[in-house]
DNA sequence: TTAAATGGTTGTGAAAAACAATCTTTTTGT
DNA sequence: ACAAAAAGATTGTTTTTCACAACCATTTAA
């Protein structure tokens, strides 16, 4: 079992995962990222397995939104989730399905529904908060809070950068 | 309802998406990140549609691994990959079939391959390289050089700590 | 020298992602 | 005012992806 584990990048050796030489990746945000949301995302599937919004990608987003902000439009949902409509759409059947919100006509638009949290929905969404902040703390809790702000800062940056960039 | 997390937002308005609060997602890294990796996989689809490397999750890593490792073995990529071994093997599959690596047999260990690069493959590896930097540029270039160096560092630390946990 | 472990492949079924087409309602242009 | 365009949402389809289980071959251990 190669099991070394670099604490850092020294200056003479290259920077290895399991013993091997990731190339250019080694120094691309876009490879950490991704690595990380893998296994985060996968955790998050298991810590949810037993909910509504298990296996899902974009279900809890769904949920918080929903209760959050009541009358919300599927397409607003979309926006946020940066998926399509009809991916919203279906993540939106499930959890009406499964009691957790329910569906409006807008007062002010015949076409678009508006969505309301239930009272299972909103139980959900306080589970779901709390699983979030548990995760969030197992696997980022080892930042050293003053690099923890900036670290949002700069993720936050990215972000908001990248959905300016989507228009 | 402990806030004490917060990280930069401003006192009165709270952060929002399209307008819409997002709940603990705000303060959530896991969410950010997800969401940067949503848009900046798709986007290196687009740009890596026309190579053989494209609509992967694992082959341009594959392709870099192989080429900086020679002889390096599938279950080795499949635990830089994340992966399991079937889906290695597939990826694996796809980049032999097209002439960019090659399988022979590990001289130490009969049940092993050993896999190596190609010239299509070298030629490949080349503008995979070329092409994932021009993405960290466009994505990544607005981060001022001084916040990039940390934000890489915590980045990278939260990659690894992620890693020690899966054993 | 069996039994267990390791390396790899094949098969399968369930989700997920991306697109196109359709329908209804609103908005826009003339 | 009316036809055309746009916006909101749904249905359908096709292609991948993902995770498991089962399997074979080789190596290591008991």
């Amino acid at each position: 079992m190669s099991n070394e584990t670099k604490t850092f990048d020294q200056k003479d050796e290259p920077f290895t995962v399991a013993g091997l030489r990731i190339d250019v990746l080694d120094e691309a945000f876009s490879w950490y990222i991704r690595s990380i949301d893998a296994v985060v995302s996968r955790d998050l599937d298991q810590r949810t397995a037993h909910l509504d919004v298990a296996k899902g990608k974009g279900k809890i987003t769904t949920i918080l939104l929903v209760d959050g902000n009541p009358g919300i439009r599927p397409s607003q949902i979309a926006e946020v989730l940066l998926r399509d409509r009809p991916a919203t759409g279906r993540i939106i059947d499930h959890l009406v399905k499964a009691g957790d919100i329910r569906r409006e006509a807008d007062a002010d638009d015949q076409r678009a529904q508006a969505l309301y949290i239930t009272e299972k929905g909103s139980a959900l969404a306080q589970e779901v908060r709390e699983i979030i902040r548990a995760q969030e703390n197992d696997f980022f809790d080892f930042i050293p809070s003053e690099d923890r702000e900036e670290f949002m800062r700069v993720l936050k940056r990215a972000y908001i950068n990248m959905r300016n960039k989507l228009e």
